[in-house]
DNA sequence: AATGAATGAGAGTTCATTCAT
DNA sequence: TATGAATGAACTCTCATTCAT
C-alpha cells in the first residue's frame, strides 16, 4: 500500500501547488480578471489539470480561502498551547497579534479571505466547500471569544463586555487597516499623504486592546452625535 | 433659451439615474460581475444609451466614486459652517460622525468608492476622471487634518499626535466596520454570531476618539508584541 | 411660386453639402470605416437630417458614384463639343484625357465610384439609385465606343479593333494606375521604390493611345505565354 | 516524438483551412463585411478557435495576403530557376506572365492582398505580420526589377527604361484589368457591353510588353495633352 | 424642416469548461 | 493521469436608423 501513499501524498502536493499558484495569480492580477490559463501557466500545469484538482473555479477559490482559515487556525492554537498560565487579556492580545501577523504574512491570501467584503463572488451556499469554509470562520472567532469571557473571570478584562460583541468590534476596527497594509501600493496611489502604515495599525492595536483592559475608564456611550440610519437591506432586484 | 436649458437639465438627470441604476447593481453583482446590460435593464434605459453619457465601463465607475467623494465633502463642508465656534476636537468628531453617517446612508457608493482595496479595478493613472477623483480624496482627508490641527493649538486634542498619520489610522480603523455594515447581509452569512453592528460601530468609534482626547491617557507603544512582518511589495507581473 | 423655386433650390443644395462631406468622410477614413455621425458632422447637420435627403447610408453612397459619373458625363461633353472636326483618334485621346484629368481631380469620388471593384458594398440591384447609376456607366463607355468607331472611318483608328473591347481594353489599363495615384499615401507604404507616379501613368497613357493608332504595328497576339486558367466563377455560399 | 510532429501539422493544416475559408469569406462578402462569425462557419470551427490560430482579425487578413504574396514569390523563382539561359526581356514577361497566372488561379487572395488600394484597412504599421508583408512586396518588385536591368545589358530591352519606374508603370497597367477578371460578377453587372475579359487582357499585355522591347520605336513623351492636376494629398483627419 | 437622444442588433474578443487523445 | 485544442455563451462597445420634440 505504500504506492497508494505515496500517490496520495503526490496528489496533495500538486493540489496544494495549484493553490500556491492560484492566490499568487489571484493577487496580481485580482480575483476577477485571474484567468484559469494565467493560473495554470503559474503552477506549470496543464489548464485541464486543473479540474482534476478542483471541481471548478469557484471550487479553487474557496479551498484557498478555507487553508487560510485552517492555516490561521493552527497558529491561533499554537499561540493558545503556549499560554496555559496566562490571563484572558493576555490570551486575547497574543489571539490578535497573531491575526495580524498572519494577515501581514499571507497577504495573498488575506485579501483573498476576505473579498467577500465587496460581495464580488456570489457564492453557492449550500456547496460542501463554503461549509467548511464557514465551519472554520466560527472556529476562529471562537478563539478570541473564550480569551474574553476567562478574561472576565480573572478579571483582566472589563466585566462590562459582551463576548461576541466585543470580538467583533475589535476585529472589525482591525480589518481597514490590515486590508490597507496587505495592499499597500493601492493605498499608496490614493491617499495623498505620506504614511507610515505599520505604525497606524500599532497604534490602532494598542488604543483598541487597552480599551478592554479592566482597568480602562470606558467612556459611557452617548448616543448623542450619531443618527444612527437604520441599515438599509441590501435587497437585489 | 429655456428649451436648451430643460435639455441639459433632463441630460443630467438622466446620467444620475444611470449612475443610481450602476451603483445598485455593482453592489448586488459586484463591480466586477455587472454588465453594461444589467446596468441598462436597471437604468430602464438601452444598452446604447449608457454609451451617450459615459465614454465606457471605466468611466461610469470612476463617476460613480467621484459622486460619492464630491457628496461627501459638501457634507463635510456643511458640517464644518455650522461648528464655527467648536474645538478642534469637537470638528474632527463631527467630520467622523459625518463621513459614519454618509457611509451608511449611501452604501452602495461607500463600498464602490472603497472598491479598490481589492485592485481588481486596474483603471487607467491617466485619465482625467482617475485625477479629478484622487483630488477629491486628497480633500476629504484634509479636512480632518485640519480639525485635529486646531485641536492641537486648542488644547482639545493631544499635542502629540501627528496629522496624516492620526486621521489615516482612524480613519483606516474605521473602515472595516463600515464595510461590514454595508454589507451587512455577506457579513451575516459568515458571522456565525448574533451581533449588534451599529453598536459594535458606535463602541469602536467612542473608543477612537477617546485615544485623542487631550485628557485621555495614551499608551505608550510597547514594540513587544508585534514584530512585524515587512511589508511586503504587492508587485503584479 | 418665387419662394417654392428658392426652397428646392436650397433643398438641392443642402444635399450637394452633405455628398461632398461624405466624399471626403469615405476617403479619409474609407467606406466602409466612414459613419452616420462623421458624415453628419463633417456636413455641419444632424445625424437625423442626413435621412431627410438621403433614404439610407447605401443611397448616399449610390448617389455619390452617380454624380461622380454624371459630372464625367458633361465634361466628356464638352470635350465633345470642342472636337467637332477632329479625327476619331483625337476624339479618343481627347475623351481619355478628360478622363484622367477628372480622376485625378476628384480623387475621393473616383475611387468611392470604383470601391466596387472589391465588392465591398452589396447593393440592392433593383433599388432605382442602382438603376440611375448603371445607366451612367453606360453612357460614360458609350463616347469612347463612338470616338472609336468614327476613328476607324475616317482611317485614324486601326480598322481592326473591336469597339467595346478596345475601349474596355484601354480603361481597365488605366484603371490600375489611377487608382494607385488617387491613393498615393498608401501607395507610398507598400511600393519600397522612390516612383514618380504621375510620370508612370503618362508614359502608360501614351503607350496605349499608340497602340491603337491606324499606323501602329499591332503585335500578333500570341497565345504561346499565357494559359489562362479559366476565370473562376466567384460563388457564394 | 511522432505524436508532436503530427501535432504540429495537424495545426498548420488548421491554419490553413481556416484561411482559405476566410479568403473566400473575404471576397463573398468584401474583407470588410465578413465577420468572424462568418469566417468560422465557414471554416468548420468555432469562434472561438479562430483566436487560437490568430491573434485577432487583422493578423488573419494579413496573414492571408501574406500567404499570397510567398505563393507568389515561390512561384516567381521557380519561373526563374528554368529561364537559365533566356534574355532579360524573356525573364521579365515570363516574371509577368507568371503573376497574371497566379492572380487569375487565385482570384480570392489576390483582391484581398490588393483591397489596400482603397485604405479600408488601417493596419498597425508596427506589427510584425505588417512588416514581413512589406518585405514580401518588396521582394516581389525585385524580380521585375533585375530582369529589367538585364535586358538592359543584353539588349532585349530599351535602354533608356529606368528600372522600379517601369515595372511599376507595367504592373499597375496590368492592376486595373487583373482586378475586374477577378471579380468579372460584379464587373458584368456595371459594364453593359459583352466584353471578352480574358482577350482584354492579353492584348493589354503584349501592347505593354511590346512597349519595353529594345526594337519598339517608343512615342515621345509630350505633355501637350494632359494638364496633369497636382496630386492631391490624402491626409485623413 | 431640423434636431439629437434613444435604440438594439450585431461586431470583435475572452474565457470557464469539456473531451478526445 | 495529463494534456491543450475546441467550444460557445457572455462580455464591452459601435452605429445605422428612428422618432418625439
Amino acid at each position: 500500500m505504500d504506492a497508494v501513499a505515496r500517490r496520495q501524498r503526490e496528489k496533495l502536493e500538486r493540489r496544494y501547488q495549484i493553490m500556491d499558484a492560484a492566490e499568487r495569480v489571484f493577487l496580481q492580477t485580482g480575483v476577477e480578471h485571474a484567468t484559469m490559463d494565467h493560473i495554470a501557466r503559474a503552477a506549470n500545469v496543464s489548464k485541464g489539470s486543473l479540474y482534476l484538482y478542483f471541481k471548478d473555479r469557484d471550487d479553487l477559490y474557496l479551498s484557498i480561502a478555507q487553508r487560510a482559515i485552517d492555516d490561521l487556525i493552527e497558529r491561533e492554537e499554537e499561540v493558545q498551547a503556549q499560554m496555559a498560565s496566562a490571563s484572558g487579556y493576555e490570551w486575547l492580545e497574543a489571539g490578535f497579534r497573531c491575526y495580524v501577523r498572519y494577515a501581514l504574512e499571507y497577504q495573498n491570501r488575506f485579501r483573498v479571505a476576505m473579498s467577500w467584503l465587496f460581495a464580488e463572488e456570489p457564492l453557492d451556499d449550500q456547496s460542501t466547500a463554503y461549509k467548511r469554509y464557514q465551519l472554520g470562520v466560527g472556529r476562529a472567532f471562537q478563539f478570541g471569544i473564550e480569551a474574553l469571557e476567562l478574561g472576565k473571570l480573572d478579571g483582566s478584562v472589563r466585566s462590562d463586555l459582551e463576548g461576541p460583541q466585543t470580538v467583533f468590534s475589535m476585529w472589525g476596527g482591525l480589518m481597514g487597516l490590515l486590508l490597507m497594509l496587505s495592499n499597500v501600493t493601492e493605498a499608496r496611489r490614493r491617499i495623498p499623504f505620506e504614511v507610515d502604515y505599520e505604525g497606524a495599525l500599532e497604534a490602532h492595536l494598542c488604543t483598541v486592546l487597552q480599551s478592554i483592559k479592566a482597568t480602562h475608564q470606558f467612556p459611557a456611550v452617548e448616543q448623542s452625535g450619531l443618527r444612527m440610519v437604520g441599515v438599509q437591506r441590501n435587497t437585489a432586484g
